[in-house]
DNA sequence: GTCTGTGAAGCTCTTCACAGCG
DNA sequence: CGCTGTGAAGAGCTTCACAGAC
């Protein structure tokens, strides 16, 4: 289809924030259609998502224009469009490196299900927690990363595991095809060339905050 | 002290997206001084946190300029250094409303004391858990949340609750001089002004990875 | 009139490239 | 020589402001 090729055309060039707010742009839109809301205005939407109207409007522009007349953008069709630039039109496979809390917590987030991630492997190295079944997952080796990721089909993975060992991970799972790693890892890994990381860092984004609070308030005497 | 104040007066116009790697720069400088490396070029710790030399000098000289020489940057002061930019010098007392599963993750993490941050207090509304003691924290009832934060000189917030009355909660604890919050909720909140809201969704990030990979590979029908 | 889509201006961040120093 | 610090150029992102549609 040519509005298909033409999408995926202008994907290429298009800024990864405007990515970002796409995502946030879609989360309030779903909302919006659970309350009956049929159409928006940009300055509306803009509003409600802390952003200006001029860049709402050239955030869904940048990916082609999407049906808007003088009532505005469609809630329902523009959710689609979104999923479908956003690849979430599909469920996807994630698989999970690390059953310590952190994943044990994020194997009971069901927040990812609603957004059309599921994940479906969990390993780890601890025999003590192989075998056994953790958040509804069962844990397994870390042995068969390889195996498991070929058969299930997993594409994306999440770390959440010790620092030690972690490249060795990114680049077995990446010889067997993954090419996306949602890092929870504090360590700046080099990404292997065609594989993207995404850096979740809790740490650093406190040292911002921190930052941001001594900036504000400069300190009276230090 | 003058030095201090010049640093205050250029923390005002630096971007934050230098500030966010002066968090990376500092990681790694730590891990290099447990290796009991001294000094460092401009090329080397760039190139091990994944950015240009003269991005690496440039944030580091925006504010002032730090000691170097023929020898490059001294590894030990300038942590000192970056942890006072940072305002990490000193222990800040964290705050956490939703001891759910991620919650309970967060209070179990040991990487923010390392960095300087300490989890004094947790709320939460359901009866069933007040009062007990989770990961070692009592949980207490969302109720006393002023009280604690003064008595307790609670800075930031950690925001791991239910979208619910997430506003008011902002509201209450900003009211009481919490200036900071780390929001885990995947929500949209217009931060009221003077509140610094550093907002992580896992969703997003995920739906941004699923982006690159589609983007890499366009789909060969569809 | 109000709203979208967009060229153009404005602004911010990054990179280049070189002076100055050791 | 090679390194840092930095003015200047370049690239990218955001905002302005208006033409065109309704």
């Amino acid at each position: 289809m040519s509005s298909q090729e033409e999408t995926a055309a202008r994907a290429r060039r298009v800024s990864l924030h405007t990515v970002e707010r796409l995502s946030v742009y879609r989360r309030k839109l779903e909302e919006l259609s659970h309350e009956g809301v049929e159409f928006v205005h940009s300055h509306q939407l803009a509003a409600m998502v802390g952003v200006t109207p001029a860049q709402l409007r050239r955030d869904l522009t940048s990916f082609g224009t999407y049906g808007n007349i003088a009532r505005g953008y469609e809630v329902a069709s523009m959710i689609v469009t979104l999923s479908r630039i956003l690849g979430t039109d599909k469920f996807q496979n994630v698989g999970l490196v690390g059953v310590g809390d952190l994943g044990r917590a994020l194997l009971s987030y069901r927040g990812f299900e609603e957004r059309g991630f599921r994940i479906v492997a969990a390993f780890d190295i601890d025999p003590a927690k192989i075998g056994k079944v953790i958040a509804g997952q069962p844990c397994l080796d870390l042995e068969e990363l390889e195996r498991v990721i070929v058969e299930s089909d997993i594409r994306i993975l999440i770390l959440a595991s010790r620092p030690q060992g972690l490249k060795e991970i990114i680049e077995r799972a990446c010889a067997v095809g993954v090419r996306a790693f949602l890092n929870f890892v504090p360590k700046a890994i080099p990404a292997p060339p065609c594989c993207h990381i995404e850096q979740i860092d809790l740490s650093a984004k406190l040292e911002k905050l921190s930052f941001l609070l001594k900036r504000a308030a400069p300190p009276p005497d230090l």
